[in-house]
DNA sequence: ACCTGAACACCGTTCAAGT
DNA sequence: ACCTGAACACCGTTCAAGT
């Protein structure tokens, strides 16, 4: 009898429905999450989540940004010391890992910053942090674009993960190398973080190269230093 | 009088189907992609296509693997003059102009390449022509995979549209450094392009110092030069 | 304001039935 | 073998109705 259509304190909550999205594409990935099963986990009615968010696509938004909260930022904080390139690859580490927790929301993640607080704070922190250290401003954007892109791309194409556990699948004739394709799915954490060291390594290194020939001689004109001391 | 359910010829392909379910996404995007209306296109109720594949995630990997095929391969042909470096970067380029073409398909090719016979004629490709220019297999593994990493990445997450054309959406006070990020949209192609360059450039230029170590050394042992002349 | 059930217009997939 | 309509168990979202 006590069944009333709205209980004096709110069921819901933005968090609470958040949370549970989250715990449920972290459990059953981003397909288990449909409005009536995500209602029924709180114990609710479909419908009841249109009161907290617009649609489904922004609880999903709201689960990735979660996601971006979770990466570390310190090293862009100005009166951090390390040096733009150490603190680019502990940002890509600590981006990397972060997403690599929650694999299943990266695709979400991956289609950029929109509106996304979390996300916007990150692309923020790298531009300015780059521009501080004497990038000029249109290659600190391309920095902080082609980070995202490596990044991204490894937690979202598990490369060892995108073969099959399959030796069948790999014909020897018509695929002469991949004879071991197969056992790549079994070594999956450790040649994913290889590829993405190797890669990481190899770009960081590429861009010290050219800061040589370009940031210094933008410091040396001034223009990119507005806010150096 | 003539409907019968059964024609003499058969009305559904595969090839049929992928070229309407390519068309359909190119234009639409994943999500216009539903059995049914896939099924109307061709003019043919939603269960015919069951004739043909086993379930929709069959079709939407076919469409995806039609976009690897697309990918020029011929730099790392034994016949090829380009060395390894050259030939990557021609390769990486070439793939990017596959997955820039068909945006929609790329979520779907991200995951890996699976059973698809032309991802995996890819991941061949690379891997063996590195090997034979000397690199150890496990680099060469790893090299294949975070070339994809930055490839797929650099389709997927378009950075420049990742963001929204609205200036208010970047409030100055809580993103001090994304005054211009409204500007970003609608210099998207511009953006996304010098960022590839640069970030490919970079990799390639950072693994070219790491061969002058790895490689050079492993082709003095013989180790890794089974099949050079 | 916040929750409900009913309803609308969809889904992917199975299956017996037709030829 | 290949297509059909009917059916099953779902979807996301809207909305009037309740408190």
């Amino acid at each position: 009898m006590c069944r009333m259509a709205r209980p004096r304190k709110p069921l819901l909550s933005r968090e609470r429905i958040v949370g549970a999205a989250s715990a449920l594409v972290d459990a059953e990935g981003l397909d288990a999450v449909s409005t009536r099963r995500l209602a029924g986990e709180l114990g609710v009615s479909g419908p009841s989540l249109y009161n907290h968010f617009r649609n489904k696509e922004e609880i999903l938004d709201a689960v990735a940004d979660a996601v971006s909260a979770k990466v570390d930022l310190s090293m862009f904080e100005e009166s951090d010391s390390r040096d733009w390139r150490t603190a680019l690859h502990d940002w890509a580490v600590s981006y990397r890992a972060a997403l690599t927790e929650h694999p299943h929301v990266v695709p979400v993640l991956a289609r950029g910053p929109g509106r996304r607080p979390a996300a916007l704070r990150v692309a923020d922190a790298v531009f300015g942090a780059m521009v501080r250290a004497g990038w000029p401003p249109a290659q600190a954007t391309r920095i902080g674009a082609l980070m995202r892109y490596f990044v991204t791309g490894s937690a979202l194409g598990s490369f060892a993960r995108g073969f099959v556990d399959d030796e069948r699948a790999y014909d020897p004739c018509r695929y002469p190398h991949l004879g071991q394709a197969h056992l790549l799915a079994e070594r999956q954490e450790e040649i994913d973080e290889g590829a993405f060291d190797t890669g990481l390594r190899a770009l960081l290194d590429g861009l010290a190269a050219q800061y040589e020939k370009v940031a210094v001689q933008a410091s040396r004109t001034g223009a990119a230093r507005r806010d150096g001391p």
